[in-house]
DNA sequence: GTCTATAGTAAGATAGAC
DNA sequence: GTCTATCTTACTATAGAC
């Protein structure tokens, strides 16, 4: 029987698995292919331009997840904000496994990956701050504060994510997770 | 003239440079070999081990130098904690360019590098956290609350040099900084 | 100790059958 | 749309002259 086409979500979610693990320079088209079950020249027919159209690819469809479970809910106003960013977090938490897995911005922000992707990787980074900003305003700070603290925000997930992937251990993340909780309980 | 033998600080500040910049599997050993002004056979003479065995020796390297300006002045009895922790944060602000470079930690702690340097690496980011720690304790902290004050240190610094280069800003690091000498100020 | 030259392997990418 | 097979290039690593 003829090989089925494999969808696109379960292409993606293997490519952004590779990807995030292994950084853009780590990641070989034979192991991108082997992740989604597809060869090499299947994964060039579906993306003719390579590594990169596959990266943007990927990018495009994590932004998507980002967009529908973070910034978006972070800016529900019929919401109280404590609750918004609870299921944010809930969120953050699955996105990250709990703290096991690699940021994709991170993994790509090297200087291969930066050259590439530099512009996508910045505009990704500030909806993530911009959208906790909202949530900041909306708990009745001023732009700036709201600006600042959710700077604070991103940073500690970041570095978490870098200090509990390091250490092996969830526990740094997860902390983290609570401390981001408590940055927004009263002002 | 016979070649002059390259000495070994400058050979390994050039290695560790494409390394935290590039990462594991990005630096080539023709790369790696340029940086130093070596050809590639002559760095496979030092460091029969190939890019391993250079890396081990990179991350020794700095290893040393975090011991000498980072990890020993936080725990100088003889000064005064705030002292302390301002020597360690104007080094700290170097070591990382205010900002624009790449920590090897972060670097290396990929796939490819967490499999054969992970020990290592989780070695380094307990020293960090270790010494931050005794200065807590000696602000007067309780072992905990020391520990935990430490670790947020670190994430800050690892998260906000993500943000930053991230950004193409040195402000999230530069800010981080700041913050950080705050945290030992007051009880 | 450093070099040029090269072996051997894995990478990114393409051609063409089904 | 997916596959096998192959091209070309870049990589890690080694051999041997100076």
């Amino acid at each position: 029987m003829r090989p089925q086409k494999v969808e696109n979500e379960i292409l993606l979610d293997g490519l952004m698995s590779v990807l995030r693990s292994k950084g853009y320079d780590g990641a070989s088209l034979n192991e991108l292919a082997s992740s989604t079950g597809l060869q090499k020249a299947s994964l060039y027919h579906r993306f003719p331009g390579g590594k990169k159209e596959i990266t943007m690819a990927v990018l495009d469809h994590v932004d998507e997840w980002l967009n529908m479970h973070v910034f978006a809910v972070l800016q529900q106003r019929d919401r109280l904000p404590e609750e918004r960013l609870s299921s944010v977090l809930v969120n953050v938490k699955e996105l990250y496994q709990a703290g096991e897995a690699i940021c994709i911005i991170r993994a790509l922000s090297m200087e291969t990956g930066l050259a590439l992707f530099g512009e996508k990787l910045k505009n990704s980074m500030n909806s993530w701050i911009d959208s906790f900003s909202v949530l900041g305003q909306d708990i009745g700070l001023n732009k700036n504060e709201a600006d600042q603290k959710a700077v604070r925000v991103v940073v500690k997930i970041q570095g978490s994510l870098i200090v509990s992937k390091t250490l092996q251990s969830t526990k740094p993340f997860i902390d983290a997770l609570k401390e981001i909780e408590m940055m927004y309980q009263g002002t």
